[in-house]
Order: structure tokens, then sequence, then C-alpha cells
DNA sequence: TCGATATTTCGAAAATATTCGAATGCCGGA
DNA sequence: TCCGGCATTCGAATATTTTCGAAATATCGA
């Protein structure tokens, strides 16, 4: 099984963080996850090339957003809001907040 | 008197928000102004140049996150907190408490 | 073990961002 | 009108990011 690295609590930084959201498929990647539940990859988007998605994975798992873990053929996406909450409270919520209205783009 | 591009408020997206607070100084020339008062330019940063600086403020400038005004020879920078708070609720305060923990690097 | 499925990694091209020194623009006062 | 102070803009070097196709990796099931 193969395991990928993800940075601990106390590494994940707010400039990365606010980085890594601010790419538009990397920010409806987050507030897809930020409703609840572990995606598959392969489900949340049809249309653009694998490699491409997966490097926005790599950015968010990198930033400490995401964590990743394999079952089987599959690799599924959670967010990490246990750490996220912690690090940055209410930060999560605002940033789902603000893209609810027209805002996002 | 010179004026200076800002978005309207309708035109402030949410990534690009995002993508200029992602940057260490710009991050914190944000927080220095969160906590209220205007800014002239010249009194944020010593030890770095100038256009290396004024760089940053254009870019939070056209990110609608900071207003500029001219006023006679200074120029001076405030948060555009009304329009912020309004768009993106909770936004700024999660960003600002986030930058007051050790995270911020 | 072979093939199918799911996804990443590589490599390279194009686009974008950052930095700084030098040149420029704007304003007020002597 | 010329000068000095404040800040921007230009231009060029460097670095980073984004994108995508092709090749590689990992896992499962037949």
């Amino acid at each position: 099984m193969r395991t990928y690295y993800h940075p601990s609590r106390e590494d994940i930084a707010l400039p990365t963080v606010l980085y890594a959201l601010s790419d538009p498929i990397r920010l409806e990647i987050f507030t897809r996850l930020a409703h609840g539940g572990e995606y598959s990859c392969d489900s949340m988007f049809r249309g653009l090339p694998r490699s491409t998605i997966s490097h926005h994975y790599k950015v968010l798992r990198e930033a400490g957003i995401v964590r990743k873990r394999t079952v089987g053929t599959q690799h599924l996406l959670s967010l990490r809001r246990d750490d996220l909450d912690a690090l940055f409270p209410g930060l999560i919520d605002a940033v789902v907040g603000a893209t609810a209205g027209t805002a996002v783009r």
C-alpha cells in the first residue's frame, strides 16, 4: 500500500494554505470536501486531464489541507478539518461560506 | 492628484484575494492594516527595496484588499474591510486570527 | 501472471510571479 | 520654476507554476 507525504500539524503554514486555495480548481475540490466525506480522486473531475488534477491534489496535500489514503486501487481524499480548525479557527468555514456567493467565479 | 485602479466590490474574487494574501510580505501588510488605521507606504517597511514593496501594494490593491489614496506626497493604505466583510463574512477575522499563532512563519 | 483500473510521475512548453536597480512621475515648498 | 521627498513604473533576470501527453506504478481479479 502506497503512502504519501503529509505535513504534520505544526508544519502547516498559513501562506501555503492560502496559496493552495487560491486556484479555482483547488478551491472547488476544497469546497466539495468541506461538505463532508471522502472522495475518490476519479469521481471529482471529468473533462480535465488526470495529470492536471493529480497535480492539484498534490498541492493541496502538501499544503496540509487534504489527507489521502489508498484503498485498493482507489485514492480517497478528505479534508484535514481537525488540523485546520485547530490551527486557523474559523478559516475553513469562512472560505466555504465565501464560495457560496457569486464571487468565486 | 493621482488615482489608482480599484476593483469595484462585485469584481473582487475569492481566489484572487486568497492569492494576494498567500505571500508572507503581503500577509504582514494585511495584518498591520487589519488592526486599523491608514499607513503611509513608506512607514511600513524598511530594509526592502521600494520597488519590491510597491509591487506588493499593487497586488493587494488590484485584488481589492486595500484602498489607496494620495494625500500630498504621501500614499495612504487602508483595508477595504467594508467590502471584504460584506463579500466574505468572517474571512478577514479568521486570517488575522490565524496570523496571531505561530503558524505564519 | 496477465489485463484492467486508478492514479501518479516525468518532462517539456508556456505562462506568471518575484525581485531589484534605474528611470520616471507627481506634488509641495522655497 | 527648480528641487527634494515619496512612491511608482520599467525592464530584465530568475524562479515558480500550470498544463498536458506519455510512461510508469500500484492494486485487484480472472
